[in-house]
RNA sequence: GGAAGGGUGCGUGAGCGGUUGAAACGAACAGUCUCGAAAACUGUCAGGGAUGCAAGUCCCUCGAGGGUUCGAAUCCCUCCCCUUCCGCCA
């Protein structure tokens, strides 16, 4: 959530930031500020009535308590007049607070200065390289049909058992996943310091609003649907560990010392991706269930863009060990996710096409989280608490670098050798 | 899932319709004292919001939501969570 103050002060700046993301926030911006006014006059209203109706209920008790029955029956008489104008005003103002709520979580983030201007994926820039794709003397094959070859991935075992975009690994695919997992979370907890987590997969609607995804992105989510109205509520299928992770330090006010706070878990992630149809609908790249293993920090807010950086080479680090060909590209001001200021996105060489592949995305969230989920920190005993900062990223996605992997070390013979640094935890050192 | 008990500030814990946003003790912070520290003493010590240049004034919050009342931490209803016992289960 953008800081209200922060938009009423500058509008014009706000306004700035969000164009740069899509100039249609515009005429959300103009509805946001003209509700604030309302909301503000009609605040002041109730607030002024329901400190007429406090002082004379104080006067009642004294009279009572002075035994003049007389004195306290008078008041109470002339407060009686105002109930009804307060109830009144009352009801106004609690749908047009909660309308301006809702519009104030619409916005999103304002991008950092450091982000470069740009309207679409095109204007991303390449910040750097890893290892340069190999040669191959022969057609790479795509990891799809690798993967069935040695029967690894049973795409039609997935959508016999839950529909479309579902995968199902077996024997040694199934073991190679499990093996990348261990790699990353050992490298993440016993290299990098960061602390493991193993969170729930289902989460309350107001874990999903502090990170972002609620209320605007609903239909991306699978909901439980086990609302009943009243007793039992909906849940949501966590769509990244980053939900609760990043939401571990909600309604919190952590002392200076805890901070950085590294956390990283291994999670499945559960996401309707309505909207993609017709794009990437083969493979692993885009499934409605993958697997990741996730990086969040909670920092001070003068820490977090170094810890951008910090965190981007982490999962980038994951990347060097098993061989994998990369780049890394900073994306730009219309590419940028809903809740992020500045964001690093982690691509991998895919030989079968050619081309890079998203693995990872790794952003800085500056307060906006932090906002939404009332997550702050305090320096010291007389000081006042401030928002903390939060960042996330992939480290890395593990489906694709299932077939990141498949497809880079394939060999002429049709098997796939296992990168080095992952054999002790594979057990083998090739595939097929 | 059933039964009983309980959820109050950083912690323990009092309050059970009327200057109680909240006693007391502890923690923390600042000061006095000391060469320094400890002890002792003194003071400060919840968060959020509206308004204001500021000082300040006002509003909201005692698990959550609703209700009764001129007035609710205190009474009523619903829900959530925790503890103990029983049941079930991995």
């Amino acid at each position: 959530m953008i800081d209200l103050a922060l938009i009423r002060r500058s509008p014009e700046a706000v306004r700035a930031g969000l164009s740069a993301r899509n100039p249609r926030y515009g005429a959300a911006l103009d509805e946001l500020l003209k509700l604030d006014l309302d909301n503000r006059a009609a605040m002041k209203e109730v607030e002024d009535l329901r400190a007429v109706r406090n002082a004379a209920s104080q006067a009642i008790g004294k009279a009572k308590a002075a035994k003049d029955e007389a004195g306290a029956q008078k008041v109470m008489a002339e407060v009686a007049a105002l109930k009804e104008k307060m109830g009144a005003l009352e009801a106004l103002l609690s749908p047009l607070s909660e309308k301006t709520r809702q519009a104030a979580l619409g916005l999103p983030n304002l991008p950092h200065e450091s982000v470069p201007v740009g309207t679409s994926e095109a204007d991303n820039k390449e910040v750097r390289r890893g290892r340069a794709p190999a040669a191959y003397d022969f057609k790479p094959l795509d990891h799809q049909t690798l993967g069935e070859k040695l029967g690894l991935l049973d795409f039609a075992a997935g959508a016999r058992l839950a529909g479309s975009r579902f995968c199902l690994w077996k024997g040694a695919g199934a073991r190679l996943m499990r093996a990348i997992i261990s790699f990353q979370l050992d490298l993440h907890t016993k290299e990098h310091g960061y602390e493991e987590i193993w969170p729930p997969y289902l989460a309350l609607p107001e874990v999903l609003e502090g990170t972002g995804q609620l209320p605007k992105f609903e239909a991306d989510l699978y909901k439980t649907g086990t609302s009943d109205g009243e007793k039992n509520r909906d849940l949501y299928l966590i769509p990244t560990a980053e939900v609760p992770l990043t939401n571990l330090v909600r309604e919190q006010i952590l002392p200076a010392e805890r901070l950085p706070m590294k956390m990283t878990a291994y999670s499945p992630c559960f996401r309707q991706e309505a909207g993609s149809y017709g794009k990437d609908v083969r493979g692993l790249i885009r499934n409605h269930q993958f697997d990741k293993v996730e990086l969040v920090w909670i920092t001070k807010p003068e820490d977090s863009l170094a810890a951008l950086e910090t965190l981007t080479a982490h999962a980038e680090e994951v990347l060097k060990r098993l061989e994998i060909p990369h780049r890394v590209l900073s994306l730009c001001t219309a590419d940028i996710g809903f809740a992020s200021r500045k964001t690093y996105d982690l691509e991998v060489w895919m030989p079968s096409e050619g081309r890079y592949r998203e693995i990872s995305s790794c952003s800085d969230c500056g307060d906006f989280q932090a906002r939404r989920m009332n997550a702050r920190l305090r320096r010291d005993a007389k000081a006042a608490p401030e928002f903390v900062h939060t960042l996330n990223g992939s480290g890395v996605a593990v489906g694709r670098l299932f077939a990141a992997i498949l497809e880079n070390f394939q060999q002429k013979d049709g098997g796939v050798r296992i990168p080095t640094a992952l054999v002790p935890f594979f057990g083998a050192e090739r595939l097929g």
